[in-house]
DNA sequence: GCTAAATGTAAAGCTTACTTTACTCTATTC
DNA sequence: GAATAGAGTAAAGTAAGCTTTACATTTAGC
């Protein structure tokens, strides 16, 4: 699963640190999903959604065929 | 966090079983989704958006407040 | 009231999301 | 060029999502 965060964080102007204090969740966090080592729980999709104002939709880009888990 | 998940299966007229396996997943996640013993994985929640034909917000309600995990 | 289908519970085990700590690398900036 | 901020890696540990199995309860039709 593919997505924005990075390219939204930087539309924010936030820094890795102060995205993952608002979300709630440490740095490493943060890192991780940039850099698409494993999908956000619903929870912290939905947090992001709000925090960029957007829909899940929005950030997470979700492709049918492989079945990711 | 809630969801309707029960709702939305009973307008589709699926079982607990059958909607498990168009999703991929055991009849156990289904009850506990349902339950709201857990929240699911963001595939799961694309997944069902997907068989529903709704969005992600439509299923899931996520309350602010709450700080959940 | 039996039967069978659908729903539910419980518990043990695996996988994945997330934390914590410690250390590296690159750019500024003073 | 030392110091600081921002981004990155690695690895060990905890927590939460999901599976599997086995058995209990509810509901509907006969």
């Amino acid at each position: 699963m593919k997505n924005r965060i990075k390219e939204l964080r930087a539309k924010k102007d936030l820094t890795q640190d102060q995205l993952a204090e608002q979300l709630g969740v440490s740095r490493q966090t943060i890192i991780s999903l940039e850099r698409e080592r494993y999908n956000p729980s619903i929870i912290l999709a939905f947090k992001l959604a709000h925090i960029f104002n957007c829909k899940i939709e929005d950030i997470f880009i979700y492709e049918e065929e492989k079945d990711e888990k």
